[in-house]
RNA sequence: UCCGGGAUUGUGUAGUGGUAGCACGUGUGACUCUGAAUCACAUAGCCUAGGUUCGAAUCCUAGUCCCGGAGCCA
């Protein structure tokens, strides 16, 4: 399909600044995520940023695993991250990991020891927090600020090569202890911690802080432009004391958009996890969940989300995405690609009572109108079929266009059928409708003699195959509120209905991931974990549009 | 309260001194072997108050409201 072009946004302009005005000759991104957890479609929309600027300006992109704290991070990680941003449909440049730099990032710190911008405190995590002072006071030195150079040099090596337990010590810039600014009063630098390091093994036991990690990461790598969310932005002068103050040979900038938010959706990996661990999902990768492997699993098409991910823009001002914007982007890819089919997902049976027990006959249907490319399929009809339930009605609604007592329809690739009798069981559930159909009617046949209302989908009774459905609605009910309640009583109890009912006999040989259009209902993704020959289940990835609503 | 940001139709986003545009949504009609799609039309907005200017969403001044920040997390 075509690709929608992004919209201009404040960081396009910024790099255009830049390269007119010399500050910059060329581009480099990098998408930095910490290997702690799943990739959303949040994250989905700073790989495609990042991917996609330095694209536009000839420019590459690195793929970077922040990965500064072994407590926290897993090669397992690390996997799913690669196969998600390439799904997306991006390729890195470079693929990088921080612990790498370890060694030279403790160079630098070495450096700024020597410089008398930091030193070593023996102040523990309470302490420290206690002399940070607030936002409106300042805070109080260390005791150990003005420790000697040679002391600092001799207790950071110390440090490295663990003499002190874990919290003991700290390594902390000396910059300004009343900074309005909080990040600039002596952060820290270094902690450590005896914990093996998913790449680095046991090799450090003093691991460096994000805020000093990952400007001398950028510097490092040659990036020009760091993009990172809001919540770093009071962050970016100590990213440039960093950057400044280590003596960087190439100087990275940071530059913070607004992260995504969706309605109905929540977007924290906190969030997320609680999720996953509360079993109120099946897994990061449920269809319900906003991850990328969850949307996929859905059936979300790569192209729907790098046009949705276009769509909305990049800006700096908070804001909440309709999810219904997201729902377009897939029901437009898949328009022209997904093959129509019918499935009925809660039957009834329908007895064409003046149709031959003893005939059956294929009929010829379009695979995708709007795609004559794709050609024809054979289905077959016979005496019994099965159609909707909500497609009867016995005290049908005003403008009801389906079948009820007396009122005639279309079978979609088939004939007109007309409700003659309806048999009920012993508690008065109608469960089998009695029809006759008119061999006039013919699909194909051009048969204009009279004209019905409504068209309904069906399947042969005996040839079906049967089908497990699954239908999602949102997993949270209310945006999040500020009146103190968690996000988990918001959950909907309803968000997953599992129905059962029939497929065309072709669809026996449908695979892991495919997508179909079934009729009237929506577009649907074979499940690539509960799907098997034997036993098919289709996840709904979104329904059709429907302007008109059956009443309840 | 200190520091840093932000405010354009219902939602998201362009516009950087010269007709406020795009997408989604919503509504109406046409068409229809999908109550879909498509097509047509409609819908509605510059946080407030002053100022500069022939002319302000844009520049200036003063407000208002919203978000983020006090991890040895990222």
């Amino acid at each position: 399909m075509m690709e929608h072009k992004s919209s201009s946004n404040f960081l396009r302009n910024i790099i255009l600044e830049d390269l007119k005005s010399g500050k910059a000759d060329h581009v480099v991104t990098r998408f930095p995520p910490e290997p702690n957890g799943y990739l959303h479609i949040g994250h989905a929309k700073s790989i495609i940023l990042n991917f996609e600027l330095a694209d536009e300006f000839k420019g590459k992109t690195h793929l970077r695993f922040d990965d500064t704290n072994p407590a926290k991070e897993d090669t397992e990680y690390v996997e799913s991250i690669k196969e998600d941003v390439q799904w997306l449909g991006y390729q890195w440049d470079e693929l990088f990991f921080a612990s790498n730099y370890f060694e030279e990032m403790y160079n630098r710190a070495l450096l700024l020891i020597k410089k008398g911008k930091a030193y070593v405190c023996d102040l523990n995590a309470e302490e420290i927090r206690k002399t940070r002072g607030s936002l409106t006071e300042p805070g109080q030195p260390s005791p150990w600020r003005e420790r000697s150079v040679a002391e600092n040099l001799e207790l950071f090596e110390e440090m490295r090569s663990g003499a002190f337990k874990d919290g003991e010590k700290v390594l902390r810039a000396k910059i300004d202890m009343a900074s309005p600014n909080i990040n600039l009063r002596d952060p820290v630098l270094y902690r450590i911690a005896h914990a093996s390091h998913h790449n680095t093994g046991d090799k450090w036991c003093i691991y460096p802080m994000y805020d000093f990690a990952h400007p001398l990461e950028d510097a490092i790598e040659g990036v020009t432009h760091s993009i990172c969310t809001l919540e770093f932005e009071d962050h970016r002068p100590l990213y440039d004391w960093i950057v400044r103050e280590c003596e960087m040979e190439n100087v990275p900038h940071q530059y913070e958009f607004a992260r995504l938010n969706l309605t109905n959706t929540v977007m924290s990996k906190r969030k997320l996890k609680q999720l996953v661990e509360e079993k109120i999902v099946d897994g990061w990768n449920d269809p319900r969940m906003p991850t990328i492997s969850g949307l996929r699993r859905r059936g979300y098409t790569p192209e729907a989300m790098r046009n949705f991910a276009r769509e909305i823009g990049v800006a700096k001002a908070d804001s909440v995405v309709d999810t219904k914007m997201l729902e377009h982007f897939i029901r437009e890819d898949l328009k022209l690609k997904a093959p129509r089919t019918m499935a009925v997902l809660k039957p009834i049976k329908v007895v064409i009572t003046n149709y031959p027990e003893d005939q059956a006959e294929m009929l010829e249907a379009e695979n995708n109108p709007e795609n004559p490319e794709m050609g024809v399929r054979m289905i077959p009809f016979s005496r019994e079929i099965y159609i909707e339930q909500d497609d009867f009605a016995e005290n049908p609604p005003p403008k009801y266009h389906r079948l009820y007592l007396g009122n005639e329809v279309r079978l979609k690739n088939a004939y007109f059928i007309k409700c003659n009798g309806i048999v009920k069981d012993e508690s008065g559930k109608v469960i089998e409708l009695h029809c006759t159909y008119d061999p006039e009617t013919k699909s194909g046949t051009g048969f204009t003699g009279r004209k019905v209302k409504g068209t309904i989908h069906w399947v042969d009774a005996r040839q079906a195959a049967p089908a497990e459905f699954r239908l999602y609605e949102p997993l949270i009910l209310e945006n999040e509120t500020d009146d103190g309640t968690s996000f988990l009583e918001h959950t909907n109890p309803h968000s997953l209905e599992i129905a059962h009912g029939f497929v065309e006999p072709t669809m026996k040989t449908s695979k892991s991931q495919d997508k179909f259009q079934f009729f009237r209902h929506g577009y649907f993704n074979v499940d690539p974990l509960h799907s098997s020959a034997d036993h098919l289940v289709f996840n709904r990835i979104v329904s059709l549009k429907s302007s008109f609503e059956l009443p309840k």
